[in-house]
DNA sequence: TTAATTTGCTAACAGTGTTCACTCTATAAA
DNA sequence: TTTATAGAGTGAACACTGTTAGCAAATTAA
């Protein structure tokens, strides 16, 4: 028929990614059903209106379709946690980081399904990492859902050094905060590691310390809300705050 | 032939408890091998030697097969545990505490998918909880594995207790540490979650506060190490110490 | 129009958890 | 010791699952 002269995707790109939309719609509703392992690739089918077979023209395998839906719900989670940021100024660091947690923790816990697939796959894989191994960080073949997480994780970690340029590292001045004493390796891997997060940046120890051990408070407080395992039940957002301002002393700050 | 007249189990209650101690070892192997995803039925029963309805003189299904697999694991986990405390004097409570600590990290790195399967099972359940709603505590219709992730934190939470009346709450008081502001609802919450752990004794806000904070980080740091998602990749047990320090902190104390 | 690519189908294969009806066999009671 | 009874095991079937191969129709490009 009519050649395809006007650049933009042709007629069959265009149905191709509708059926794709749809298939990983119908993916989602399962999951939100049925659970991560109960994402059956017939059922997807069957209410597609669609043969089985039909399903491997666009995904190789039912894996491939969870990690490419993974990637998807990433691209969500990081889409929510930046406009909850842009909602405080550019310049207001502190602010924009605070809002990084409750972002974080309100889609992850608002989308509890979501959250358990995106941390349990692929079985026992670095999901949720901040950073990888890094001598293999350079290469771009990193699997995807590693690179998305880093990606959520660099939308903090940049706000952090943005943080620290701004206040020209002042934070620790006027805190009582005294660092663990921790071996050469230590803080070298340290450092090292979140310069992975924070590109071209180099934060002194006291920061990267802090920031690390808030990284692990927050992961352990959203996992353990998400999987309804945490301490306190009902008044939750404030036991977040009573620990957000923990975090925060963690870094000599007092508000 | 012989009736049982000297008490002890009966020669087919013997082989009843042999063959299920054989399928519950086969499913571990399999978990071991293929993840928590990979157990199967029929594999089960293909390595036992017997009929896959075979099984079902033994378990209900192959989910009640699990729970019984998680409840052991924890039952492995908590003697695990328990005699890395007992290496301490048993009145050096802050050792036995930091025992604990290693000896949860240790089993838990030692067997990754052994943890994998206990917190995610079953889909979305409240493994790993530290207590359950108090509203329905006193029944004792709770789901088994939350029982045993209970009787596991509650192995450290006594030791707290212990070591609060030991120094009789002395340890806040050469530490300058200033509780975050909290409202009522979330001090009372606070203290009854805990309650749940340590039965009998209350303990003022200060040290529940500090003990939860350091729960959700010891939580983090396990999780995210078995998960292979640790911001620390060479160093660990030494990050580790540091965090543990950092957590005594918290506390007031300084070693 | 012709040729090539894409999309979908049917059918089948190998695997899964689960149930039912039917055998034995070992225990317990008469 | 003989007779019920409960336990353990079997084989066949059902309703699923993910995946592949070969073939037909439709859509695009030459």
């Amino acid at each position: 028929m009519t050649s395809n002269t006007a650049g933009g995707p042709s007629r069959r790109e265009r149905m191709r990614a509708e059926t794709i939309a749809e298939i990983k719609a119908s993916a989602r509703g399962q999951l939100l059903q049925h659970g991560p392992s109960g994402i059956s690739l017939r059922a997807i089918a069957r209410e597609v209106g669609v043969t089985p077979a039909a399903l491997y023209r666009y995904f190789d395998s039912l894996d491939a379709l969870l990690i490419q839906l993974v990637c998807d719900l990433y691209d969500e989670l990081i889409a929510a946690t930046r406009t909850a940021m842009d909602e405080a100024p550019s310049d207001a660091h502190l602010e924009r980081m605070k809002a990084w947690v409750w972002a974080f923790r309100a889609w992850s816990v608002g989308n509890r399904r979501e959250f358990e697939l995106m941390i349990s796959y692929p079985e026992g894989n670095s999901a949720m990492s901040i950073c990888a191994d890094p001598t293999t960080i350079d290469a771009g073949d990193l699997d995807p859902v590693t690179l998305k997480s880093m990606e959520h994780a660099q939308l903090c970690g940049h706000e952090l050094a943005a943080f620290y340029r701004q206040t020209e590292g002042a934070g620790f001045e006027f805190g009582s905060v005294t660092l663990p004493e921790m071996s050469e390796g230590l803080q070298q891997e340290l450092i090292e590691s979140c310069s992975a997060m924070i590109i071209g940046e180099r934060l002194p120890l006291s920061w990267v310390f802090a920031f690390t051990s808030a990284w692990v408070r927050v992961f352990g407080l959203v996992t353990m809300e998400a999987f309804g395992s945490l301490p306190v039940q009902q008044n939750i957002d404030e036991f977040y705050k009573a620990q957000i301002k923990s975090m925060l002393r963690d870094f000599g700050m007092e508000e």
